[in-house]
DNA sequence: TGAAATAACGATAACGCTAATGTATGTTAG
DNA sequence: CTAACATACATTAGCGTTATCGTTATTTCA
């Protein structure tokens, strides 16, 4: 009377060794496909691992190999749509390579980054890819010194030893400011987030460079139009219209008049949009418009907003590839850091 | 001469036992909270353990209790706003409770959703939310013949043990044509996807009957505009807006005056204003139209849409704490099933 | 004061798997 | 014909925890 259909229990190694007179290692062998095993016993084993429903248990097999071949994914908020694309991504070629991914989200709290930093630690995975909070946390020291394979994306951390992919943002920022340039804008304005952050400096700079490149000034107290900081990252993003909207509203009531504006994200034209409407300013006949992200509604605003297409794709597989050759061991030694370029997508917003 | 400080190898139970003079057993219990250990002791072992910089190792954690405190979660697609906002909800709960979150992305595709499945299946997780493809997959079945609990939501599946949590489809269609209809509309369209699935069956027939309640007719062949499934879900649902461009402007080709719509996606809806603006048809004024989901765009559209506030928090929560309880046994033995009702947001494009 | 209860810890086993050896067979070469 | 060598399996050990039971010293109460 064996406990054999005892229902409950799910069958190990040893329940199928019993079955066809074997041992549990050489069962292992068999199923595992490494040699030293009859291939007809093998294909015996195999049959009769199959009829029982034998599944390996992973507790077992991520103990003894000390491997669980999970990679951790810590991004600020996947209702952006940048991070939901990116993660999809990293879902994709890390399952290709026999990889699951552990979500983990901070809202860009220092706290909650921390928690999930230790989280991952804890959870004995084999690597993490993460985009950083804009404030500096200390415990990615950890995860270096725990040995942890490390990639960023998306933001840098000053003096931390991991790869980093990211987006070009300087790139981006000239590839905008200069299609508003070439149509022949005078007088553009840059409508950014309001935070000394390394992307947004960078976005800085690269406008800056190209009105001088172009032989224009920059002043920044009349070309830039800065929306305050969120206060909250658990709802969707909707709050960067409504600053949009009343930032580029007070410039207007100062009594700018500005023939171009480049922002630093599509949801900052939905906002100008609304503040052009209403003093019934034309797009592009009076300004023209360049966004930054290409969300999907963007093709559908009136006029359809230009924008830059960002290589989350080529990030998050890039990104991925680097992990997954470094937990392999397989990866130069040395730190990659690489910035893609965007792309334009020109519609009607920016062309006359 | 020990190995104290290898560098490399993570310190284990044993060596802060060794350190402190004890067995791994005790350091455990100490570390654990468990009885049986001098308050002194404990704090000790506590200290040193800190000092170490021990981590526990899930892996033979996992083994020794059978469990990864880790829950997936499977749905088509996180670029949804619907999906991504579920997932970080379900990560936020799960989190408090100690769980972590494993993601698996099926993109509507029933061969990658038996693949998640079989993934998940093999990760020896503790539990499951999904959101399952249209098309029934019977892998579902060897979760529950696995025991593990498992929470629908969104999607239910015929034939099967498992809560289930929603938003209240018929509820919600019924809701915003109820708002037309108040507004005086006689001829109302419903714009939605060509579908035999149970979400897209539910909102025809609320429509329906939102119809006859109201005393008007309901004639599929004038009344309903229905958009073509989508070819790929990998990326973002702009198609949507395009088809249901299409689909409107034939409408009107065919000489159709509906004086109002209702639409089951917020992106049916950007296609359907391009389609009256070509057209001249002004919003209200002309034709009323009622959004469904809430997307941050819809605020800033022109005029500002009317659709509905999903209450995808609470299917979240309610299915979280479902499935936490069923982890955990503290779970009434019946299946529930749970659709929660949408709440209307109101604004100018369904007013006048 | 002595028997029983309690506290604080140790010894041992177990979770299910894989890796390193060990041991019979059968096969080949000189 | 025997030494050398594969082949196909078994034996043993170990991964790092937690759980169950013992053991010893200390406290409690009649």
């Amino acid at each position: 009377m064996t406990d054999e259909i005892d229902g409950r229990r799910q069958p190990t190694l040893q329940d199928v060794a019993k079955v066809v007179g074997l041992t549990a290692n050489t069962v292992s062998r068999a199923l595992n496909d490494r040699p030293g095993v009859n291939p007809a016993t093998r294909a015996l084993i195999k049959a009769e691992a199959e009829r029982l429903g034998y599944v390996p248990n992973v507790h077992a097999r991520s103990l003894v190999l000390g491997s669980r071949r999970t990679i951790g994914v810590i991004v600020t908020n996947i209702s952006n749509p940048f991070f939901s694309d990116l993660v999809s991504e990293v879902e994709l070629q890390a399952g290709e390579a026999g990889y699951t991914v552990m979500l983990l989200l901070s809202y860009e709290s220092a706290n909650r980054e921390r928690e999930a930093i230790n989280m991952a630690l804890r959870s004995g995975l084999d690597g993490l890819i993460a985009a950083p909070v804009r404030e500096r946390s200390n415990a990615w020291d950890n995860v270096i010194r725990a040995g942890i394979p490390l990639v960023l994306v998306s933001r840098e951390i000053p003096q931390i030893e991991a790869d980093f992919f990211s987006t070009d943002n300087e790139a981006g920022i000239r590839l905008t400011t200069d299609a508003v340039l070439r149509m022949g804008a005078k007088d553009v304005v840059l409508v950014d987030e309001d935070m000394p952050f390394s992307t947004i400096r960078l976005r800085l700079e690269g406008f800056r460079r190209s009105l001088e490149a172009a032989g224009l000034p920059f002043d920044p107290r009349t070309q830039l139009a800065l929306v305050p900081p969120p206060r909250s990252f658990r709802v969707a993003q909707s709050w960067q219209a409504d600053d949009a909207y009343r930032v580029t509203s007070d410039l207007f009531d100062r009594g700018r008049r500005p023939d171009a504006f480049v922002v630093g994200d599509d949801y900052y034209a939905l906002g100008l949009y609304r503040t052009l409407r209403e003093r019934g300013i034309r797009v592009p006949e009076d300004v023209l418009v360049m966004g930054w992200g290409n969300h999907p509604f963007t093709r559908f605003m009136e006029p359809p907003l230009s924008t830059l297409l960002l290589p989350f794709q080529d990030v998050a597989r890039q990104a991925t590839r680097r992990l997954l050759d470094r937990i392999q061991g397989t990866a130069s030694p040395e730190i990659v850091t690489h910035r893609i370029v965007p792309e334009l997508v020109i519609r009607a917003s920016s062309t006359r």
